[in-house]
RNA sequence: GCGCCUGUAGCUCAAUAGGAUAGAGCAUCUGCCUUCUAAGCAGAGGGUUGCGCGUUCAAGUCGCGCCAGGCGCACCA
């Protein structure tokens, strides 16, 4: 596997550079370049004094190295101070047999060591459809947690519905509203009422008003959450838990967890309110839990479900917002501090907001008003995985623009369907070996007839997943394992157009097979944790 | 005013802990279907990485200062 090979040269070097009595960072990276070989070190530059400048240390280097890595680095170059390693080929052809004799589990490294990790996202408020910015979250946590459950950690994902106070208040009147004006009665909307015309399709669904004064904002959460999971659904998204905010106040844990902070001496009463000394943890000023009317913030129930979080054992929290939310962190980070939870274990993952645009039109977003392209209407025009793809080979901190007409036009020449059709013909050229005769079973592969450039480029991309999904993983980087099947696509496609796999020499074949159904191992499981669907054909 | 994010090819974006000559796609131009799917392939052009200083053997990447855009800065959620 490739970072048993990149241990082993850092190990190796460690062990050298003991002889040079000076304790220094290096770094073991792969190489842009194919005459820089498969890895290169900077370790000489980092051992470089006046008397030893780097390239003569990095032929010393060389001279005690090259013993110690024999069967895994074909040769080792040094150029300009740095020292290059050249895998031996035969690593590469081993690696894609391991893979098609063991499918994806032999791609499976355990990075997580089954660490619990608890990932929120999306919690978008039940007053209105998922937008875009939602999607952008979905598509991106659903991802991540896909890939960290690959990595072994255990992964709970979950939502979490403010279902309490003044926007749900505002919420049922506006709804009340448009029932009334459904029936030839004039009721206004409240000025920061929701204005969005989905309240008036979900007025006609009322057939009778019950007598309740809960009835209104009953009825629109439940019809907006229905419609919410719906969406996510075809969104292929899931959540293990749904946790309501409400809860909390009912089940009396917003007042347990206040108590605890006032033993704590967090919590004080100025101006009729009381407050919670974040300013200890480092936010910019305190913040009011329970205001004049007695009512609780947005805070005071938060800082209850981050207690819930932690006491379900999870070493690391994610949750991921917004760029809105930005301010709010300080907040947060205070409150699992101030509840004896290590904030460095407490991760907040902003995603950018996507500005949408049609054609040269900007398109100005606001649930209220009832303004906004929503991810269904998204997912109708351009379709599921299209648009997933759009989200998620951006990294999250780019603001992206997103033109629905281009997309719209340009929707049969999306990447994503690029990465689709090569999974078919990996797919299709396999089915067409076996209407040949061409079985798999007993056969003994002569893989070292795969040595074309190509070939051997392939083997190489192939043998560099697990250091994409490690980096994945260091990094919450989703984009970069899409990047990487849009690199492998780009290779398998024009290798495809300049040889022949199923061809009249049988041995030739095998070897070209064994590394179709590696290619395919590979692509099937990329294109699932990126949550993009297989096509039978296309 | 303060905080976070962004500024890279005409457009949309990459570039792992700072590494060698900054890469893709789209768009533009030129070619390629009697053989495993042309939603494909081969080739070409396209750059002062917003600006300036600094740190370093080495800066798109780090620091400081500007400029521009996005989002926040509630007893809303």
């Amino acid at each position: 596997m490739r970072s048993d090979v990149k241990d082993k040269i850092e190990k190796t070097l460690k062990k050298i550079i003991k002889d040079f009595k000076k304790d220094v960072d290096f770094v073991v990276l792969p190489s842009e370049k194919e005459e820089f070989g498969d890895f290169y070190t900077n370790i000489s530059f980092k051992l470089a004094d006046k008397e030893n400048p780097p390239q003569k240390l990095a032929e010393i280097i060389k001279q005690k190295i090259s013993s110690d890595l024999k069967g895994i680095i074909k040769k080792i170059e040094t150029k300009n101070g740095f020292i290059n390693f050249f895998i031996d080929e035969d690593i590469y052809r081993e690696n894609i047999l391991k893979i098609f004799q063991n499918g994806k589990e032999y791609l499976k490294e355990n990075i997580g060591n089954g660490k619990k990790i608890l990932i929120e996202f999306v919690s978008a408020n039940p007053t209105g459809p998922l937008t875009i910015a939602h999607g952008r979250q979905a598509a991106y946590g659903e991802s991540l947690s896909r890939i960290l459950k690959f990595s072994n950690f255990d992964v709970t994902k979950e939502y979490y519905i403010n279902d309490a106070g003044r926007q749900m208040e505002l919420l049922g009147e506006s709804l009340k509203a448009r029932y009334y004006q459904l029936k030839g009665i004039e009721y206004e909307i409240p000025e920061d009422g929701y204005f969005g015309d989905y309240l008036i399709d979900i007025a006609k669904k009322i057939k009778e008003v019950k007598d309740d004064k809960n009835f209104f904002i009953e009825f629109a959460f439940n019809e907006i959450l229905q419609d919410i999971k719906k969406d996510l659904k075809s969104f292929g998204v899931s959540f293990d838990n749904w946790v309501k905010e409400s809860e909390f106040i009912k089940n009396k844990e917003v007042e347990n967890v206040l108590n605890i902070l006032k033993n704590k001496n967090l919590i004080y009463e100025k101006e009729g309110s009381l407050w919670f000394k974040t300013t200890v943890f480092g936010d910019d000023k305190d913040r009011v839990v329970v205001k004049k009317d007695k009512t609780y913030t947005y805070l005071a129930t938060d800082i209850a479900y981050h207690k819930y979080k932690i006491e379900r054992n999870f070493e690391v929290i994610i949750n991921i917002v917004g760029p809105d939310h930005h301010g709010y962190i300080p907040r947060l980070k205070a409150s699992v501090t101030s509840l004896g939870f290590n904030p460095n274990n407490f991760i907040v993952l902003i995603v950018q907001l996507t500005t949408l645009y049609r054609g040269k039109e900007k398109l100005r977003m606001s649930t209220r008003k009832g303004q906004f392209i929503t991810l269904r209407q998204l997912i109708d025009e351009i379709g599921a995985d299209a648009t997933k793809f759009f989200f998620l080979f951006r990294k999250i901190d780019s603001h992206l623009d997103f033109d629905i007409e281009v997309a719209k036009k340009q929707s049969s020449e999306n990447p994503v369907y690029y990465l689709q059709y090569a999974y078919v013909r990996l797919k299709h050229v396999i089915e067409f070996a076996k209407e040949k005769g061409y079985e798999f079973e007993g056969e003994q592969f002569q893989i070292d007839l795969l040595n074309n450039e190509e070939e051997i480029e392939l083997m190489k991309r192939i043998w560099k997943f697990n250091e994409i999904i490690n980096n994945v993983v260091k990094t919450y980087g989703v984009h970069l394992l899409a990047e990487y099947l849009l690199d492998i696509s780009k290779l398998f496609h024009s290798y495809y157009q300049k040889y022949r796999i199923v061809g009249d020499e049988k041995e030739l074949t095998y070897a070209r097979l064994v590394l179709i159904k590696s290619l395919l191992v590979v692509f099937e499981l990329s294109l699932n944790l990126l949550n993009i669907s297989l096509p039978e054909r296309m």
